[in-house]
DNA sequence: TGCATTTGACCTGA
DNA sequence: TCAGGTCAAATGCA
C-alpha cells in the first residue's frame, strides 16, 4: 500500500466510501419499493457529492479561499488583514432557513459586488456576556430559496442545550405543515434539495430531539422568518422548517431521520 | 421607555 | 481606491 500520508490515506478512503455508496444506491434500487429506493438514490447521491467536495478539497491542495501571505524580508507574514470578531470560519453552511436554534442580533447588512441579495451579519444575541459567536447570512446566487452561512467563533456563553444562547424553537405556524396548503411535495423536496446536510452542532442536535419532544402548540410564541429574512425580526428563534414539517406532519419515522433529521445518526437510522 | 433593528459612515486590508 | 466588515446614531415597536 502506498499509504504514506494523511491526505492519501483520506484520499484513500473516500473513494472506498464513493465505492460503497454507488454499491449501496444500487442494493436499494434492486430491493426496495419505490420509495424507499428513491430516497436512498437521493441519500446516495448525497453520500457522493459530499465525497467529491472531500476529495477535491484535498487533492485541490485548498487552493481556494486561501489568505494571501505576504513575504518580509524574506520571511512569510501573516496577512495583516483584520479577522473577523478575531476568529476564524468554523464551518459553512447552505440552509434552507436562517434559523439554526441559536439567538442571533443583526448588526450590519451589506450589498455585495457582484450579489444580487445583501449580506447580513449576525453576533450572538449574548455577546454582551463575552460571547463571541458571530454568523453571515446570504441568499444563494443559484438557489434564492437558500441561504449560505458562514459560522465564526464559538458559543462561549454556553452552547449547549439550555444554555443561554440556545433556544427550543417554537413550531412552525400550522399553515407551512399543513399538508393542503403548499403541498408536502413541494416544501419536502425545497429540503431535499439543500446541499449537504451539515454536520450538526451537538447542540443543534440537542434542541431539535427536544423539540420532538414538546407536543406543538399554535399558542407558542417566538417569530418567524420568512423564506427572506431581510425584512424580519433578526433575533431569530426557531429550527429547520423540514424538522417542523416533518415532526408536525408526519411524525417521526424513517423518513425524517434518512432524509434531514438526523444526518449525523445515518449510520444507525439510515439502515432500514 | 427600553430594547432591537436599520442604515449610513467609518475602518481596514487588498 | 475599492470592497467587505463593523460601529453607532436614528428609528421603530411593544
Amino acid at each position: 500500500m502506498a499509504l504514506s500520508t494523511p491526505t492519501s490515506v483520506v484520499l484513500e478512503l473516500m473513494t472506498m466510501g464513493q465505492q460503497s455508496a454507488a454499491h449501496l444506491g444500487e442494493l436499494l434500487m434492486a430491493a426496495s419499493p419505490p420509495m424507499v429506493a428513491e430516497r436512498g438514490q437521493a441519500l446516495t447521491a448525497e453520500i457522493l457529492r459530499c465525497c467529491d467536495r472531500v476529495i477535491a478539497a484535498i487533492s485541490g491542495g485548498a487552493t481556494s479561499r486561501k489568505r494571501k501571505a505576504t513575504m518580509e524580508h524574506g520571511v512569510l507574514m501573516p496577512s495583516k488583514r483584520r479577522s473577523r470578531s478575531g476568529a476564524e470560519v468554523r464551518r459553512e453552511v447552505r440552509s434552507g432557513t436562517t434559523a439554526d436554534g441559536f439567538v442571533w442580533r443583526k448588526y450590519g447588512q451589506k450589498d455585495i459586488n457582484g450579489s444580487t441579495h445583501p449580506r447580513f451579519y449576525y453576533r450572538c444575541a449574548y455577546s454582551a456576556n463575552g460571547c463571541g459567536a458571530t454568523r453571515r447570512v446570504q441568499q444563494s446566487q443559484e438557489d434564492p430559496a437558500a441561504f449560505v452561512i458562514a459560522y465564526y467563533g464559538d458559543h462561549t456563553c454556553g452552547a449547549g442545550v439550555g444554555d443561554a444562547c440556545h433556544r427550543v424553537a417554537p413550531p412552525l405556524p400550522p399553515a407551512a405543515i399543513d399538508p393542503n396548503a403548499g403541498g408536502v411535495a413541494d416544501f419536502f423536496d425545497q429540503y431535499q434539495n439543500v446541499e449537504s446536510p451539515q454536520p450538526l452542532l451537538a447542540a443543534e442536535q440537542s434542541c431539535w430531539r427536544r423539540q420532538g419532544e414538546a407536543p406543538c402548540s399554535e399558542t407558542s410564541r417566538g417569530r418567524w422568518s420568512s423564506s427572506s429574512s431581510t425584512s424580519s425580526s433578526e433575533a431569530e428563534l426557531g429550527t429547520s422548517p423540514v424538522m417542523e414539517f416533518l415532526e408536525g406532519g408526519l411524525g417521526l419515522g424513517w423518513e425524517c431521520a434518512v432524509n434531514y433529521l438526523c444526518f449525523t445518526d445515518l449510520p444507525q437510522t439510515g439502515v432500514i
